[in-house]
DNA sequence: ACTGATTCTGAACACTGTATAGAATCTGGA
DNA sequence: TCCAGATTCTATACAGTGTTCAGAATCAGT
């Protein structure tokens, strides 16, 4: 019960404010009105406070996304845990990064924002990676043994690519999103799975 | 031969050379380094004179934009020429697609930032529009007639979801880029042609 | 040669991110 | 209890941004 105007010096967790507040900032304005200094006071400290605890910009929103691949995991976890091995599972996981987007705009849309963020952030690509592996091992579950490595690879990235794109072509309103999505995924693994591997005949 | 210092007043098409000096930044700098100033300190003209031929600097972004999807149909129309009908003018097309944003970066990385951009531009929807078009032929001509129209519409999104996502998700510079295309739009058209509907079998 | 419209300039305003110096507060010994 | 020292935040300043607006410079037509 301490705040009241200006909870002053050391007011307990600013970063974790800050981060709130970002995220408040992103889901409003977007990636591209972002500014730290609203962010600043909306947390009612000094333009300069969030440049400490961050270092930049680019530090606080590689936070924010960093947070985003997080709650992206935890989804998936939840929808690997209530679909059987599979197509089905696969169809769920793209569908969780779908609606990824539309419950948390603010935190997803700089997820693959590289030039706003910190790239090379360690944290960050870390998250990003466990991401990519529970996609794998659904698609690898959603295949038969036999295909190869790089084939399960290749399957992967395309889910993703095709999930992800929905999002990036502004997609994102569109009633039978899901349909479209279901669909394509379901055609993907189909011909991932019949033609195991050249299908390239003709000259 | 009028230009030395600063041509002055009515140099002829000072809209050309801002939209070329546009470009110019984007290559360089990227959208979000993108500053309307710097483009008038190149063009060597006053800092509001951007402004007052394109409104505002969604506007000028706008006609880059434009500018990018019409280079992209051009290219998607030559693809289509030395091809033919069916998948392997599909795979061209997407090839061309990514092609087109590593040799004109600058221009196509605006071409989906619609928050930057004025969205409902009519020549802006009309070029997206034919681009699509185009697209849509391709896979059209790639698969059976049998598939009725909204299959062939869904399949044409899911290519280009899939192309994009593959920018977008920032593997541009992987060398086997086009191994992953290719691979994944073959997987994608042999799904689509064998699956013609429903698979989702069991409960 | 004059008039009006067009094209661009220059200055201003309200923003932005970040660097810096210093104030306010917490921490851990004596 | 009191006093360094380190930490956390403020206040100020600076360079940069987009956009507006009055007015200067030029063109086009009569």
């Amino acid at each position: 019960m301490q705040k009241t105007k200006r909870a002053a010096y050391h007011h307990g967790d600013l970063p974790r404010v800050l981060l709130a507040s970002a995220v408040e900032v992103l889901d409003e304005r977007g990636p591209d009105g972002f500014s730290l200094r609203e962010v600043a006071r909306r947390a009612d400290v000094a333009a300069a406070a969030p440049g400490h605890h961050f270092g930049n910009v680019a530090g606080l929103l590689t936070a924010v996304a960093t947070k985003s691949f997080e709650h992206l995991l935890a989804d998936f976890a939840r929808a690997s845990e209530a679909t059987h091995p599979g197509r089905e599972r696969v169809t769920a996981l793209s569908l969780a990064y779908v609606r990824h987007y539309l419950k948390r705009p603010g935190m997803a849309s700089v997820m693959f924002r590289s030039e706003l963020l910190n790239a090379a952030d360690l944290g960050l690509v870390q998250a990003r990676n466990d991401l990519r592996e529970a996609l794998v091992s659904a698609v690898q579950s959603a295949l038969p043994a036999s295909v190869p490595q790089q084939h399960v690879e290749d399957t992967a990235t395309a889910v993703w690519t095709l999930t992800h794109g929905h999002i990036a072509l502004g997609m994102q309103d569109t009633e039978d999103l899901t349909r479209k999505i279901a669909f394509a995924v379901d055609a993907l693994l189909s011909g991932a799975t019949c033609s195991t591997g050249k299908k390239t005949k003709r000259s």
